[in-house]
DNA sequence: GCTACTTTTGTAACTTTATTACAGACAGCA
DNA sequence: TGCTGTCTGTAATAAAGTTACAAAAGTAGC
């Protein structure tokens, strides 16, 4: 029925789209055409910029495989990730530019090599202002977001770096199903926003305590 | 026309209304006077608790006079302010039970007496289930304030603690036209995201150096 | 295998900020 | 005037971030 050029070659795209996007349901049959037919699926390298803090933005997208971490800067480069976005979920603040009045100070790069199906951003804001869902559900996404941000900027001012540290393995272990996570000292101190020199001592002190067991690039809960 | 109960008593409160809020346009007849009659104000002593993080929470208010803190709190007790609401200004956080499926841990304070206009979350919560307006207001307002409060957090990221002294000391000055700002340590730590003794240590050297002038309660710029 | 090179980890000295603890200064009021 | 609570000052210590450098582990080319 609808037809997607680039984005998904199911029998159902239909049914592909409204499973990767959720507002996909309450669109008219000519909006869905006009963007499965605007919509692409785009491909990055493994540490590829996604999107930069200036004003122009891709769009919504759907992660197909790969992952995506958004996360700011500061002047002298320090970076702290605020989330990370997995396959089978949407990134939003790719779409910063369509909610006006509103700037976000926030990089996004793939982790991985990452593939998503991308709703480019000029056909939904025309869509936009034809069918209110499109910004209702842009918005509340965005505010879904920013209160899982939330949660993350309490922890890093509030909880101390050990215990920052722990839970983030805990997490990452039951993500990957395993008790052994592969990253270096340099990317877990982003993902708890500190630096690496204070990770690799804590870690050190974790280990020595016999919490964890450390190799190179990878971390055993024990 | 639309008659409310507590809610202002101008000549034409349909136009009170919708300068308080920006939906106001958006809603059918009945809507307004289903509102209207619900809505009312409420005043708040200074310092007294306006909403906590568990689930109950009283809605959208607009605040008529005096201004309104949302903060959070470590398990020590140590509190952070996210951003101020004040005079002419919505406080959304405060219909945090409006937004499905998020948990915001925030705490509303009132900073000085402070009265505003109440639309109760209940009413506004059936009124949302006819019109999209409404969800719409309340997700565009909320992630506008979060984009504000990810500044905030960007600063006590990145940001050294003279200067963010000085900034936060600057911003008031100019909010109250004047270059005194009367405001404890105490006060001006949470503001910015620190503690008491590191502020008046920080204050006395920019005292010193000649920039700022102290005294009981109050700072002025130089 | 050996060498050159890159990435990752380790460590130490130093700075900044937070925590803990206590004392003095000031303002209002009984 | 003295009492009381709030506000400010200070110091010792702990935690975390910064700067600087080096050792160890992996990779690629020969």
């Amino acid at each position: 029925m609808t037809q997607a050029k680039n984005c998904g070659r199911g029998y159902n795209q239909d049914m592909d789209f409204a499973n990767l996007f959720s507002f996909w349901t309450a669109l008219t049959e000519s909006q869905k055409n006009a963007l499965s037919r605007a919509s692409r699926t785009e491909t990055y390298r493994a540490g590829s910029l996604i999107h930069r803090a200036d004003g122009n933005c891709k769009g919504v997208m759907a992660i197909l495989s790969g992952m995506l971490r958004v996360y700011c800067v500061s002047e002298e480069g320090r970076e702290v990730t605020l989330y990370r976005v997995s396959a089978g979920e949407v990134c939003i603040l790719s779409a910063s530019c369509l909610m006006d009045s509103i700037v976000f100070e926030v990089l996004i790069e793939a982790v991985g090599d990452t593939e998503v199906c991308l709703l480019p951003a000029q056909v939904l804001h025309r869509i936009e202002e034809e069918n209110a869902a499109v910004g209702l559900y842009i918005y509340k996404t965005a505010a879904e977001k920013f209160s899982e941000v939330l949660w993350t900027i309490q922890r890093i001012l509030f909880m101390k770096i050990d215990k920052r540290i722990l839970l983030f393995l805990r997490e990452e272990a039951a993500r990957e199903h395993s008790n052994t996570v592969r990253i270096t000292h340099e990317e877990l101190a982003k993902d708890i926003g500190s630096v690496r020199e204070v990770v690799t001592k804590t870690l050190r002190y974790l280990a020595d305590e016999g919490t964890i067991l450390l190799s190179r690039g990878k971390i055993s809960l024990l």
